[in-house]
DNA sequence: TCTGCCGGGGT
DNA sequence: ACCCCGGCAGA
């Protein structure tokens, strides 16, 4: 909506006063898709103001994560403050008069232009309040579909608009990088965001090429389902609809274990299935555990033979972004492994160190062996599994490199992961781990 | 009361 | 290093 912002101020051409010194041209930058060219996804809107009213709105441009009641309020104090300057600096928000920008200066505006101008600035602000997060850095947001010359990329507005209708995007977004984690104390966002980035940058270079375009596409893994979707917003709402059959938000994070997603190479209209090491390469990590664990559905991973027709009408921009859970897995496991740096603490870890992840070193028994071996018998257990396999195969890795603590003298509570007494009983104690059987912290459910 | 496990002691 | 257990704290 914001995106005939500029078409418009370009063709009213603007208007302005040399009584209205206070004049400004207030640039705000916000991001919408495909306009600019193929890297800028960002849309100057330029909202002029002469009147007061416009002042006002300006103003509360500064406030532009307040919610549009507030900005009302702005907007009214700005009439009731005339004699008030507009503060000149605000760091979101570009303000530019009109000789750095080398315009011309205003001398006329109809009472037409000055309202489609307030009508303007009210859906600037009404876009910067409703979605705070689309204006967010990650400029990596999606659309190389929309620049790609490939034909059989859909643009897809009506894709576009659907999914920025119902705040996907926003929420997808938003856990990306705005919104501080509670249980984070620190935002190490930069390892994480810069592969992100670099994933992102690759895949959409990828996308570009004339000669060799990639297409991602987003195979449902569900068992016995397989739907190829072009979007990931395709295949979550195929997975929250079909599969999960819920809209809460445990299964909006649940949906991105039951998805893979596929990078192809189209070189002719056939596309051919690119190499399996390629696919698996640009799949996201929390899938090339799935990949890695042996499971049943990592051929799963293979490329589709051709892209499925049905899969276009469905297909926008496909946005080759991370699932979320792999965006925030890394700060979550930190949070799970200052959990547990205790147990690197105890003589007896050293034992433990060396065994592999994957295959836990203790021979398995019947419960434990379902557990870890088939991890997807029941879709529903499914990401819980592949959880723990990540964590798994995370976990150890920074605890080679923990600070030596010599001492812990907390006290860790209780955690509701099984212990060998609880699993194997107190009349099969042999079966115990030896730490167990000391009643030392368990070396074979830790928690 | 059960459970997990820390701390300490014995061998 | 291995083994055992008292005792604390959480569920």
């Amino acid at each position: 909506m914001a995106a005939m912002g500029p078409e418009y101020r370009a063709g009213a051409g603007g208007a302005g006063t040399a009584t209205c010194s206070s004049e400004l041209q207030t640039c705000i930058s916000t991001t919408t898709h495909g306009n600019d060219g193929p890297n800028m996804q960002q849309t100057v809107v330029c909202a002029q103001s002469c009147v007061q009213t416009e002042k006002a709105f300006i103003r509360s441009v500064h406030h532009k994560r307040k919610t549009s009641v507030r900005l009302q309020r702005e907007a009214e104090r700005g009439w009731s403050n005339l004699a008030t300057p507009p503060q000149p600096a605000a760091p979101t928000v570009h303000l530019a008069n009109p000789s750095a920008t080398g315009e011309a200066p205003y001398s006329f505006r109809s009472p037409e232009s000055v309202e489609m101008d307030e009508i303007m600035a009210a859906m600037v602000l009404t876009s910067l309040s409703c979605s705070p997060v689309i204006q967010s850095p990650p400029q990596a947001d999606p659309v190389p579909a929309c620049s790609s010359s490939s034909a059989d990329m859909e643009c897809g507005g009506g894709e576009l608009s659907d999914s920025g209708s119902s705040g996907y995007w926003s929420w997808d977004h938003g856990n990306a990088s705005p919104a501080p984690s509670p249980s984070v104390t620190e935002m190490d966002s930069s390892p994480d965001d810069g592969l992100h980035m670099e994933l992102e940058q690759g895949e959409e270079l990828n996308a570009k090429k004339p000669k060799s375009s990639f297409r991602v596409v987003y195979k449902c893994l569900w068992p016995s389902c397989g739907k190829v979707l072009t979007t990931s917003v395709g295949i979550k709402r195929h997975i929250r609809v079909l599969h999960l059959r819920s809209g809460s938000d445990q299964s909006q994070r649940e949906e991105d274990f039951y998805y893979t997603k596929i990078s192809c190479e189209t070189v002719d209209a056939s596309s051919a299935p690119a190499p399996p090491q390629l696919a698996l390469g640009q799949v996201s990590s929390s899938h090339l555990s799935w990949a890695s664990c042996g499971s049943p559905l990592a051929s799963g991973l293979q490329i589709p033979q051709a892209h499925r027709p049905r899969s276009n009408s469905s297909s926008g921009p496909g946005p080759s972004r991370p699932s979320p859970l792999s965006q925030s897995a890394p700060s979550s496991f930190w949070q799970i492994h200052s959990e547990h740096l205790y147990q690197a603490c105890s003589p007896i870890q050293v034992s433990v160190a060396p065994r592999s992840p994957g295959c836990q070193g203790w021979t398995p028994t019947a419960p434990v062996s379902g557990h870890n071996n088939t991890p997807m018998v029941k879709p529903r257990c499914r990401s819980v599994s592949v959880g723990e396999q990540w964590l798994q195969q995370n976990r150890l890795q920074p605890m080679s490199v923990s600070p030596s603590r010599t001492h812990c003298s907390f006290r860790k509570g209780r955690g509701e992961a099984k212990k060998c007494r609880k699993v194997y009983g107190v009349e099969r104690k042999d079966q115990w781990c030896t730490a167990c059987r000391w009643k030392k912290a368990c070396q074979r459910f830790p928690d």
